[in-house]
DNA sequence: TGCGCAAACCGAAAGCCTTTAGGTTTCTGG
DNA sequence: CCAGAAACCTAAAGGCTTTCGGTTTGCGCA
């Protein structure tokens, strides 16, 4: 009872725990992390902003991950691309976790702060300041869309009944696992393409 | 008390309800729900499987706006992006049920058919079997992901400090409002462009 | 060195939510 | 005409979030 010599709780260990509950359950909740971390319900509240503060702890563990050394990578194009597929594997690595953090938006700091370094990259090698923010939105809804699907385990494009969708379950068969890199492969590529036409023909 | 002589609840009413409370404050609870409909918090389960199946029901009302006449539509190109555009539209159309509808897989057997159709008319004008789903899925990302962005009000995008991310808050001064829209049409463009590439370089 | 204040934990409780169970009345099929 | 199903209510269990007061410990400052 009391304030304990040496302390039980502090933002890491709390966001560590959660972190865990959401990779084995999906979910979390206050009293169940207390349990785990062998302590009250109540406190937790001593040391993060309620549930919510929780979840932005969970953000900013998850998109750390992020590599920022994809922008040095030359050209704009691959670094560009890099960046994409480390965003994308942040959130991979944790899918039970995007739901959590897809409900709420996704602005920690450090996402922030890789969309300034974005921004001034496709600035420097030529796009219109009216361009560049459409680009990197494309190119984040990619991501995220991606991510959700990555969320949604295989299995539910278990189809109720093959009779059905027939051809649906053709498809599916046929490309096999690995759907949902593919399918974020192909629009990255396509995307990135598509920008650097648009940049070849500016300079032309 | 007892059972009343012309119901007060159905599936309908309780669906209308539900994505009433949605739209209004962005979530929805069972008790909220029964006392707007003048009845009792237990009286709704009669009629629906729980919460989770009101999140159905909501998911199939708004999905029913999507517009299955898309398909129909010549070439498959324009098919495809017009279908896309339907899509989106119908998850604009209430944007704050979209975190409720992304945390569960959009499975829904209207949505089953949909896919069935687009497989079809993509084997139909000459797309391989294990491609097809690639490009089902990355076009379905892109809607997705596009939703989620509309979700996240425009006003979150409001920096914390100019002075930390200067060239970020230029460009989106640059792009003024219908960020989103613009960013969506960029990247459907690309990616059916693309997509269309490859089926030409094939017939070739 | 000693004192007061802040920090960190516990215990308890309010208030919400989801879901289930049993009771009462009304409708409907045989 | 009657048994059973349907539709509502009342009640309650159990979980979650959050707050509040109480208690002990650490720390800064005089």
């Amino acid at each position: 009872m009391g304030r304990p010599r040496t302390p039980l709780l502090d933002r890491e260990r709390i966001t560590t725990t959660a972190l865990e509950l959401i990779d084995e359950k999906g979910e979390f909740s206050v009293p169940q992390m207390a349990r785990r971390l062998g302590v009250q319900t109540g406190s937790v509240y001593h040391h993060v902003d309620g549930r919510g503060g929780v979840v932005e702890l969970v953000r900013e563990r998850v998109c750390a991950a992020i590599d920022s050394a994809a922008f040095d990578v030359e050209p704009w194009d691959a670094a560009m691309t890099a960046w994409a597929r480390s965003y994308r594997a942040a959130f991979a690595a944790h899918p039970r976790a995007i739901p959590l953090l897809m409900t709420t938006p996704v602005r920690a700091p450090k996402v922030l702060e890789h969309y300034e370094r974005a921004v001034r990259l496709l600035l420097g090698v030529g796009f219109a300041m009216a361009e560049v923010m459409a680009v990197i939105t494309a190119l984040e809804n990619l991501v995220l869309g991606s991510a959700l699907d990555l969320a949604a385990p295989e299995t539910m494009w278990e189809l109720p009944d093959d009779t059905t969708t027939p051809r649906l379950a053709e498809a599916l068969a046929a490309v096999g696992t690995g759907r949902a890199d593919a399918a974020f492969e192909l629009a990255l590529g396509a995307f990135i393409g598509h920008a650097r036409a648009l940049l070849d023909a500016k300079e032309a």
